[in-house]
DNA sequence: ATTATTCTGAAAATTATTCTTCTCAGATTT
DNA sequence: AAATCTGAGAAGAATAATTTTCAGAATAAT
């Protein structure tokens, strides 16, 4: 079978070059309907000239414009005669029982579920609890979650001052808490199955009046008694583990909206790390 | 709001001669792809002349063919780029407009790209390899990738022996690479802005032999040039920074399909690691 | 850092296609 | 029988696509 435009720009994007790329994503990112106008409307959604364009299609292996554009329309044809058969076919170039559609499936459907039920004044009011740089923050995790909370203090770490990271894997966490008083916050990634020490953890943190925010499992850590705010969240897969992409998300998300609230000391903040970043070489100039 | 092409047919279809009765059903019938072609192909494939299709196209309330054509593309655009109802709001509690919603839906948009323009074979070909327990497993990331390197690690670490994390961040990584050998295999993280170390990491495990995996955005680490296999993935987000959601998709299928390749062994390391939790005492005894 | 190579976009000329409109004879409907 | 509709054909207008040239930009190589 022949293969669609898709799956040639695909095949072959690796040599393209600079514009041709630019052009090719565009194409690929509301594909097929991008190349349904004209070839200088594409070119410019693309930003690239129409001779770029025209190069291209015949990279591709089309005589032309319109060759191209035409087996694009039977492309969106052929899917729209297929109404919601094929839909739910993340990826197309695999069989649907594939584990990549299978493992999509589930997850799409976690993270639906989870905004479902999220109670937005809860993660608002963990946003502004996130924010208030008046407040220490203390971020951890247990065993599977420790990858996440070490992501989200890095960006925190560069949203505001005063982030700590608690290595709740560790048994010199007491350490961490140390200074911690009850306008600090703690923020705790527990999902099952539920860590003994992250709850003396949590306790510890109570006792010393700090807030407690929880992001958890939907079926809840026993650490939520004495959580001020708690993010539930699903973390079903087809598999033997958890999926953590739902938590991922809202930890992505609170990153987005800390920021968003704090973007004048942001800005600065990471305007000096890509100065630092500068003088220590670690990224490559271009690009 | 204005009426779709479809409504304005149905609207007058009553005051429609012969021929544009049977043009107009054509363009129903499938609509709205049927329109999509050029004037002639319409009119040909509803057995009228183009004279009738340019006349009832303007009897429709258009100037002419192509507003009549363009109407229609944004029409298809618009169900098209929701196949899942992008408009839905998916946390009903708050605004559309709520950070909650906005970001959902860019990773949404992200899970789904990344998942249309991946490519299985590549995608089983690193199941294999990272399946393949001959071969020593390297794993490394970035400085934002680190936290999905480390995640990626711990969930190896539990289905197959001889995995290692190899902290990018740090500069002992040439330490690691001391043992390796031309029947191994790296898998890195490299998102933009990408490291030089990385970098440098890459060429001396190509230089040694191994197999280079490679994990990457939608604009390709420079890693690409020397890997055996590599994963895109789409990580645009309405925020400062990138969201590594697709990454971390691919990951957790990875680790769901590694596992499903070698159960028969993941499955008795699995319970080892219970006894071991057991004897420490680390989980909570109930839920 | 310098040079060589390749890529890119603007402009324009050329060609191709598509759309609109017109005419009028024959078909269809009233 | 009269009025209306329709399609073939074709001419002209408009739009679109292709190709060329060339200078400047980006990239790779030395």
């Amino acid at each position: 079978m022949k293969d669609t435009a898709q799956e040639t720009i695909n095949k072959i994007y690796d040599s393209l070059t600079r514009a041709e790329r630019q052009l090719a994503s565009v194409i690929l990112e509301n594909y097929p309907m991008s190349g349904m106008g004209s070839i200088t409307r594409l070119a410019e959604k693309a930003s690239v000239s129409t001779p770029t364009v025209a190069r291209m299609v015949q990279k591709l292996g089309y005589s032309g414009f319109p060759e191209f554009q035409d087996a694009l329309r039977q492309e969106v044809e052929a899917r729209f005669s297929n109404p919601i058969a094929k839909h739910e076919s993340w990826a197309q170039s695999a069989p649907e029982a594939h584990i990549l559609n299978r493992f999509t499936d589930a997850v799409m459907a976690n993270i639906r579920q989870t905004l479902a039920n999220i109670d937005s004044d809860q993660f608002d009011a963990l946003t502004a609890l996130l924010a208030d740089e008046k407040r220490a923050l203390y971020i951890t995790g247990g065993r599977i979650t420790h990858a996440l909370s070490e992501y989200l203090h890095l960006h925190m770490q560069v949203i505001r001052a005063r982030v700590r990271h608690i290595r709740g894997t560790s048994n010199a966490w007491p350490h961490d808490l140390l200074d911690m008083s009850e306008a600090d916050v703690v923020l705790i990634y527990d999902i099952r199955r539920y860590e003994n020490s992250t709850l003396r953890l949590a306790e510890i943190a109570k006792a010393r009046g700090a807030k407690i925010a929880l992001i958890t499992d939907q079926w809840q850590s026993p650490i939520s008694q004495y959580a001020d705010v708690s993010l539930k969240c699903r973390i079903e897969a087809p598999s033997a583990w958890d999926s953590t992409i739902a938590m991922m998300l809202l930890s992505e998300t609170l990153i987005a909206a800390v920021q968003e609230a704090r973007w004048d000391q942001t800005e600065s903040r990471m305007h000096t790390l890509e100065d630092m970043f500068d003088q220590t070489k670690i990224f490559r100039k271009f690009v």
